[in-house]
DNA sequence: ATCTATTTATAATC
DNA sequence: TGATTATAAATAGAT
C-alpha cells in the first residue's frame, strides 16, 4: 500500500530497510493496540530491529502476565508426559536444585552479552573477554563456511556442466584482493592519524619546554 | 478502512466483534510476517481471544529463541515476579518448564562460546556475533575502568599528601604515548604485510600472464 | 466465505 | 527523523 507493489523479501537497500522498519513497526504496533482493544484480545507484540533494538507492545502493559499465560498454554504437553515419572518428595529437592541452576546460567548468559560485569574481577573479565573472543572466530568462520557452501551450490545450479572450475580457489582470491585492499586502506589511514599525533606531540613538547616543570609529567617521572 | 469509520473501544455486538477479530488477526499475523521478512527483523506475536484461544507468530518459528532474547533484555523487572510462582502451581508444571529453560540456556551459552553453530542459519550467525561484539566491548570499557581505578588508588597509597597531581590528567598522557606507541607499531607491521603481499600477487599475476585463461578469473568474470 | 466501498497504511519523494 | 501524496492493502458492512 503505497506507489509500488512490494515484494515479500528482504528490502537489500539498508536505507529503505530501516525507514520501511520504522513504519512498519508503529503500523504493527498500532493495529496490535487496534485488535486488542475492538476484540477484547490479549496481545503481546515482541519486535527486535536487526541491530537488536527491542520494541514492545502489550495489552495493559502486562507483557509478564501475557508471557506467562503463553508459557502455560504451549508447555501444557510436555507437563502431560512429565506427570508420572518422578515421586512427589524427590520433586522438591530437584526444583530447588534446578532453579539455582537457571539462575547460575542466566547469570553466565548476562555476562556473555556484556551485562553486569561490576562483580568481576579483572581476572574473570579477561578469561570471558577471551572466551568471546574465540566464539565470535568460530561464528565469523561458520558463517563463512555457510556462505562458500551457499555459493558454491548456487554456482553448481548456474554452471551444471562447469565441472572444472575450483570455486573455492575462487573464492580465495577474491578474498585475498578484499583483504589487501582493506590492508592498503587501513595503512593509509593510520599514516594519516599518525601524522597528526607527531604534530600534537610536537607543539605540546615545544609548550613544555617554554614552561618546564609545571606539573605535567610528575607523575610518570616518579613511576 | 472498511465502509465506515470505527471507533477505537470495544464492538459490543458480540458476532461483529468475533469476525472482525478473526479479520484483524489474520491482517496482524500477515504484517507481522511482512516486517519479519522485509526488514530482518525478529517478530514474536502472541495474541489469546476472549475465549481463551491462542493463535501466535514468530520468525522462524523460534518463539522460544525470541522470548528468551526478550527476557534477557528485561531481565530485571522479571526476577521479582518470577520467584513465587512456585508455590502455586504444581510442581510437575513448573518442574518441566524449569526443565526446558536450563535446556534453552545451556545451548544458548553454547552458542554463545561458539559451540554448536551448525544449526544456526546466517541470520542467527549475524545476530549472535553482533551481541557478542558489543559484549566484548563492553568488557573492554570495564577492563579499563577497572584498571583506571585500581591505578587510582594506587596512587593515593603511594602519595597520600600528594593531592595536587591530577592522576587522570597523568594516566590520559601515558595513554596517549601508548597510543602512539602502537600506533606505530601498527603502521609498520601493516606496512611489511603490504609489501608481501604485492610481492605474492606480482608474482601471481606473472603466473597468470605466463598460462592464461587456465582456470583461475573464470569465476570473477563470470559473476 | 465473498464482495465492494471505503478507510488505512505506506512506498516514494522531498 | 517529519511531512506529503499517490497508490496498494486492509477491512466494515452487507450478502
Amino acid at each position: 500500500m503505497g506507489r509500488g507493489r512490494v515484494q515479500l523479501k528482504r528490502i537489500e537497500n539498508k536505507i529503505s530497510r530501516q525507514v520501511t522498519f520504522s513504519k512498519r513497526r508503529s503500523g504493527l504496533l498500532k493495529k496490535a493496540h487496534e485488535i486488542s482493544v475492538l476484540c477484547d484480545a490479549e496481545v503481546a507484540l515482541i519486535v527486535f530491529s536487526t541491530k537488536g533494538k527491542l520494541f514492545e507492545y502489550s495489552t495493559d502493559s502486562s507483557m509478564e502476565k501475557i508471557l506467562e499465560r503463553y508459557d502455560r498454554y504451549s508447555y501444557a504437553e510436555k507437563q502431560l508426559a512429565a506427570t508420572d515419572t518422578a515421586t512427589q518428595e524427590s520433586w522438591s529437592f530437584e526444583y530447588t536444585k534446578l532453579k539455582a541452576r537457571v539462575e547460575v546460567l542466566q547469570r553466565n548468559i548476562r555476562n556473555y552479552v556484556g551485562e553486569e560485569l561490576d562483580p568481576l574481577n579483572l581476572r574473570d573479565l579477561q578469561s570471558l573477554e577471551q572466551q568471546l573472543d574465540t566464539a565470535i572466530k568460530r561464528i565469523r568462520a561458520r558463517k563463512n563456511q555457510l556462505l562458500h557452501e551457499t555459493v558454491s551450490e548456487l554456482h553448481k545450479k548456474l554452471f551444471p556442466l562447469d565441472e572444472h572450475v575450483d570455486v573455492y580457489a575462487e573464492l580465495t582470491h577474491m578474498a585475498v584482493w578484499w583483504q589487501e585492499k582493506a590492508l592498503a586502506e587501513q595503512n593509509s589511514l593510520l599514516a594519516k592519524k599518525l601524522k597528526e599525533k607527531e604534530k600534537t606531540m610536537a607543539a605540546r613538547v615545544q609548550r613544555e619546554q617554554q614552561n618546564p616543570g609545571q606539573n605535567s609529567s610528575t607523575f610518570i617521572s616518579r613511576l
